[in-house]
DNA sequence: AATGCAGCCATTTTT
DNA sequence: TGGCTGCATT
């Protein structure tokens, strides 16, 4: 046995994490706690151990990024073949297993995975083949129920349940058996099925699952909390036999509910499995006291969690500051401030992130900082650009425009199929840097030897005069004309013309509307300027500038300086997650404000806008309760704090302006009354002296209309809230 | 096919 | 406010 070196680095409580190899086990690794670390160290002692051979291992993760990192890390721990092992996401894993038992599904070997834009495109058909309304039902709604019908569909009982609440009008199981013949006639699967279908085969076929029950001795999780019902039932049907399944996940950052996902997996992992042992990991290694203390308090205002406790080694740090501002712009202006003041003391631009609840926000901060010219980077946006067939065809534009794009040149040399092999390219490769070439220079000059195949000689000599000929035209027809012509000639259309597949209409439609999206620049170079911009963003990590993304986006990074933006009650908790019953969406905010303030390593800054211009209205409002529920002696802040008897805090001259200013309302009609929204437009004409009831602070009259906007006063309250909600006409 | 216009909508988004 | 969709017009 190799010695143990790598154990000597982890704490008490992740090397017991590490070395509970046996049996179910539930590590609760909180934010920055190592848990990284953990499961890799985990891997690596398993088979270092011998307790299992590189196949027999099974570690799943949600997002490539998180299976890559675990790969390079055990990589780093064990010289190992690591294509061996079972590392992988959910759906990757799924697909797996789903490609060597297509058959008992019904699905060719070669089946497609078809993406949201294609699923929609199906539904779409299958909505018009039963002359449903697209309008009442659009297909991104059936989407939604196609999703949930599997999430149920996971669960005999509850598909029995089911009964949607359009089920009188629409009949969604028969829309879904239809969706789901359709993707067996084009011998496809969506994303969804690379997970339902290996569970579907599981149960079906008690020797495929037994086999593999079989084969995983060992099996990791990380997110475990993320986990939906489906990928939890694949996980529980797997580690039967062994019972030896790690989970580690955090409750305290479970934030994707609304995308399936079910928090009851995490916590009830401890009934599920008999004699679970449970590790906590606390010790926190990112973060400062402060800001630990404060995050810690707010957490804990959660009733649904499992519990733990940050601590650190790291004291005296940074308390977190508070910034109350007057309006949206503001707040963008003065974060920009004060990240320039950071760039002072010489604090990198990676290090510093702007964190945002939804991504209109960001939109702020773009326009402020680009012209202040501080560079940054939006991530996690949908991008049209990150398509597949897209890429393709810019690989194509960049080649012809600029001679130097190897990456370009990889791309496509083979793109539509040529018979050009790696082997091909590898030659190409190694005489393009031994002669310090680009691909395409080298092309140029291999086919003058005998290196290669005649075969493919003549091939690359066929695409390097495509090449020339584009390039002659370049200055002799347009950029929208050349495209086309490129993509034409290169047969890159017919390719997919020709593909059979489901996606490739969609894929055609897509480079269409590339060629229209060319209109909005004068030439080609000014359009790969603009992508080159665009994909600048996934690209240079090493590249240094601040990011902006949502909180969401940002689990499981950190940075040295982070500011939340936004903590308006409305928009963080959003009104959306307010409206529904219960706690759970506002525990679910809850977490995500946690998640936020946990990312910051030194410096925190909260901040809040009295006004927003949201949507083409103003909209008003109060500090988010999430800022009362911090710590006072965790918190600095711009303006003195006051906590009022409720538990908002408003500083002192709002509080005492509330006092003399009556309540104000916005509205838009008297529908939008009845609604439970926190902002309107001023259409709808009441009078002053109009009498309205709020469900909540009784009734009011409206005392003055100003700028076409209402004010209006409670009899009942002469003070403490500006009430926006729950507002109706009293009769 | 391209364009224009009206109406609608607006939380978080990976695989 | 602004981006998208569907429908009607050129």
């Amino acid at each position: 046995m190799n010695k143990i070196f790598y154990l000597d680095k982890l704490n008490d409580k992740q090397k017991e994490a590490v070395e509970t190899l046996n049996g179910p086990v539930l590590v609760l690794a909180g934010a920055g706690t190592g848990k990284t670390r953990v499961l890799t160290t985990r891997l690596a002692h398993l088979l270092n151990k011998k307790l299992a051979k590189p196949w027999e291992i099974l570690a799943v993760t949600f997002t490539n990024k998180a299976a890559n990192e675990m790969k390079r890390r055990v990589q780093n721990l064990l010289k190992i073949d690591i294509e061996r092992m079972w590392i992988g996401t959910f759906h990757s894993t799924g697909l797996k297993i789903l490609r060597r038992h297509s058959e008992l599904c019904f699905l060719k070997r070669d089946f497609t995975v078809i993406d949201t834009d294609d699923q929609t495109r199906l539904i779409k058909q299958v909505l018009e083949l039963n002359k449903i309304d697209i309008k009442k039902y659009t297909p991104s709604n059936v989407l939604w129920m196609i999703q949930w019908f599997k999430d149920k569909a996971i669960l005999p009982e509850e598909s029995k349940k089911f009964k949607f609440k359009f089920g009188k009008t629409l009949n969604i199981s028969k829309l879904y058996i239809e969706y789901q013949e359709r993707l067996k006639n084009l011998n496809a699967t969506d994303f969804g099925d690379l997970l339902l279908l290996p569970v579907k085969i599981f149960r079906e076929n008690l020797e495929v699952l037994k086999k593999y029950q079989n084969q995983f001795k060992y099996i990791l999780v990380d997110e475990y909390q993320d986990t939906d019902t489906c990928q939890d039932t694949f996980l529980k049907l797997l580690s039967q036999k062994h019972k030896n399944i790690c989970c580690v996940g955090d409750d305290d950052q479970a934030i994707y509910s609304w995308r399936g996902a079910d928090v009851k997996n995490i916590l009830n992992f401890p009934d599920a499995f008999k004699n679970v042992k449970i590790i906590r990991l606390e010790q926190n290694y990112r973060s400062t006291d402060h800001i630990l203390a404060a995050a810690s308090k707010l957490i804990e205002n959660n009733k649904d969690r499992l519990g733990k406790t940050l601590w650190t080694n790291a004291l005296n740090g940074e308390k977190l500051k508070l910034h109350f501002f007057e309006d949206g712009k503001d707040e963008a202006k003065n974060i920009s401030l004060e990240i320039e003041k950071l760039k002072l003391k010489k604090t990198k631009l990676n290090e510093i992130a702007i964190l945002v609840r939804a991504s209109f926000q960001t939109r702020l901060f773009e326009d402020r900082l680009l012209k202040i010219r501080i560079p940054y980077r939006v991530i996690g946006a949908f991008r049209f650009y990150e398509r597949l067939e897209i890429r393709d065809a810019i690989a194509y534009f960049r080649i012809v425009h600029k001679n130097y794009d190897d990456l370009a040149f990889e791309r496509v040399f083979n793109t539509p199929k040529r018979g050009l092999g790696t082997a091909t390219l590898q030659k190409i490769y190694t005489f393009s840097r031994d002669s310090n070439m680009t691909l395409l220079d080298a092309s140029r000059k291999i086919v003058e030897t005998d290196e290669l195949t005649s075969n493919s000689r003549s091939t690359i000599k066929k695409f390097i005069e495509d090449i020339d000929r584009w390039k002659s035209k370049i200055n002799k027809i347009n950029h929208i004309e050349l495209a086309k012509v490129i993509l034409e000639e290169s047969g890159y259309t017919k390719m997919w013309l020709n593909d059979k597949s489901i996606e490739a209409p969609g894929r055609l439609e897509n480079l269409k509307e590339l060629i229209s999206a060319l209109r909005d620049f004068s030439n080609m170079n000014e359009f790969l300027e603009h992508i080159s911009l665009v994909f600048e963003n996934e690209r240079n990590y090493d590249s240094d500038m601040v990011n902006i993304m949502t909180m969401h986006a940002a689990k499981g990074l950190e940075f040295e300086s982070v500011f939340l933006a936004g903590w308006d009650e409305g928009l963080f908790p959003h009104q959306k997650s307010l409206e529904e019953k219960g706690n759970k969406a506002l525990e679910e905010e809850r977490r995500l404000a946690y998640v936020g303030i946990t990312r910051g390593k030194n410096n925190v800054y909260i901040s809040f806008a009295k006004r927003r211009f949201i949507h083409g209205t103003w909209n008003f409002s109060q500090p988010s309760r999430f800022l009362s529920e911090l710590p006072k002696e965790n918190i600095d802040s711009n303006e003195d704090f006051f906590q009022e008897e409720d538990g908002f805090i408003v500083d002192q001259a709002e509080y005492e302006n509330r006092i003399k200013n009556p309540n104000r309302l916005l509205f838009k009609n008297k529908e939008n009354l009845l609604e439970n929204r926190n902002s309107y437009n001023s259409e709808y004409n009441f009078k002053v002296g109009d009498d309205i009831f709020h469900e909540k602070y009784g009734y009011g009259t409206i005392k003055y209309i100003v700028d076409g906007k209402y004010e209006i006063v409670f009899d009942k309250l002469s003070e403490t809230k500006i009430v926006l909600e729950n507002f109706i006409k009293h009769a």
